[in-house]
DNA sequence: TCTGGGGTCCTAGGACCC
DNA sequence: TCTGGGGTCCTAGGACCC
């Protein structure tokens, strides 16, 4: 039988990895890594972990701790760490035929079916290839089905005994592997569903991969019923190496400073409908709809709080950004209210199509739209840098603009901030 | 003082139709 | 006083992922 397997490639720690690569004094400190706005902490190293720094917390309420163990500091880096991501996945693709590139940091593998030792080998090989060719540390884990896989990758980074590679073929070794992991910690079981979970005192992934299939499918839905299918080993998740079109598409920041007055949100809607509108014509597509919506700060419980947001059709499908800017605009006066201290702002693009397939409203008043214009601007911006050719209601000051105190440079995809090596002789 | 951003899938419930 | 049943479509919101 030529069964197949599932390996996941995980990088570790991925954003500290990729501010290492390039401050090699930095190895073996502990690191953090910012979200945007320097707001939440989004990626430790393992030393940083070690310290008790908890994931995903705000930033400012372990700064103590982090200043007080000298750790690193780094504002989020995304041109430096998608451009890392895709020299991984490069090598990743190189070497086998069957790739799902599933996050910025994590790849599925599909493998032929193959003894303990001889997957163990080449997942290995694999591994050593992405540390020399990239420089970045790879775990990985494999077994018959992705959620299985997600488990073994898990064990591979946990446990160093493994060297980074664990393999899930032996069935003995399962069941006591998964009677000792709690349930929240399986890929699709989050935190409400783990709560109902524990409520109805299924605590381990043991328990869970035996609990009743009726029970599942009406408390946590099919997604809950397919996660118990896959622990069984039973695949219900296939691997999808197409990267299809985005059927949504987002573009939001909290600003560097709450911001109350129409014209400064004016501003950064219309930058967030520039941004949205790029992506959407790297895909060939067109929107049929935008989405616009300002929010205050919820985390300050005492101050009035407004959230305002409203679906904007469009006339006929655009990629256009001046038309879909205008339109913007309009939806945001309609949802503004003055007085209040906003702290986010964004548009979403939904009912997508593809661009060479818009159906052409007679009565539209978007006639004069300039796709080879929109192009030009496109291949400007991409030549010089994103803000070369911009809107002018996009603003120039933008004093709403996120933090970013401790950014590294962009090292490998700007030019003026290529690394500089000096020998001595 | 300071709390991220981008995406998918599923379901319940309302609107509407015959 | 009695007040159907079945179907589709759409949307908002929840839950999840990294």
């Amino acid at each position: 039988m030529n069964k197949k397997l599932f390996a996941l490639v995980d990088c570790n720690n991925f954003y500290a990895s990729c501010e290492r690569l390039f401050r090699p004094e930095l190895k073996e400190k502990p690191i953090v890594v910012l979200s945007n706005n320097d707001g939440c902490i989004v990626a430790r190293s393992n030393e940083a972990k070690a310290l008790g720094i908890s994931m995903g917390a705000p930033y400012f309420k372990s700064k103590e701790l982090i200043r007080r163990h000298n750790v690193q500091v780094f504002s989020s880096n995304y041109s430096l760490y998608g451009d890392l991501s895709h020299r991984v996945m490069s090598v990743l693709q190189d070497m086998e035929p069957e790739v799902e590139i599933y996050s910025i940091d994590e790849a599925f593998i599909s493998l032929p079916a193959s003894n303990h030792q001889d997957l163990t080998d080449y997942a290995k090989s694999l591994k050593a290839r992405v540390e020399q060719w990239v420089g970045i540390p790879v775990s990985v884990g494999i077994a018959p089905t992705k959620t299985l896989a997600k488990l073994a990758g898990r064990v591979a980074k946990k446990n160093g005994k493994y060297g980074g590679v664990f393999a899930l073929t032996d069935h003995d070794e399962l069941d006591a592997l998964l009677s000792s992991i709690d349930v929240g910690d399986v890929w699709g079981i989050g935190r409400r569903s783990a709560e109902k979970l524990h409520r109805q005192g299924i605590l381990n992934v043991f328990q869970l991969k035996n609990a009743n299939d009726n029970w599942l499918r009406k408390n946590l839905t099919v997604t809950g019923l397919r996660t118990a299918m896959e622990l069984r080993g039973t695949s219900c998740i296939p691997l999808d190496s197409a990267q299809p079109n985005k059927k949504a598409i987002i573009s939001s920041r909290s600003f560097g400073q709450p911001i109350s007055s129409l014209a400064d949100l004016k501003e950064a809607i219309a930058t967030h409908v520039s941004i949205a509108a790029k992506k959407l014509r790297d895909q060939r597509s067109a929107a049929h709809s935008i989405h616009v919506f300002i929010y205050t700060n919820r985390f300050k419980e005492d101050a009035p709080q407004y959230s305002g947001n409203m679906t904007i059709p469009l006339p006929q499908a655009s990629s256009y950004t001046p038309t879909m800017i205008k339109h913007a605009m309009q939806g945001l006066e309609r949802v503004y209210k003055p007085g209040y201290k906003y702290n986010k702002a964004g548009v979403m693009l939904t009912e997508l199509v593809p661009q060479d397939r818009v159906q052409r409203n007679l009565f539209a008043q978007e006639n004069r739209e300039s796709l080879p214009l929109m192009e030009t601007v496109d291949r400007i911006n991409q030549a010089w840098g994103r803000n070369t050719i911009r809107f002018a209601v996009e603003g120039l000051k933008q004093s709403w603009q996120m933090k970013q105190s401790h950014k590294s440079p962009a090292y490998t995809t700007s030019w003026a901030e290529i690394p500089v090596v000096k020998a001595s002789l």
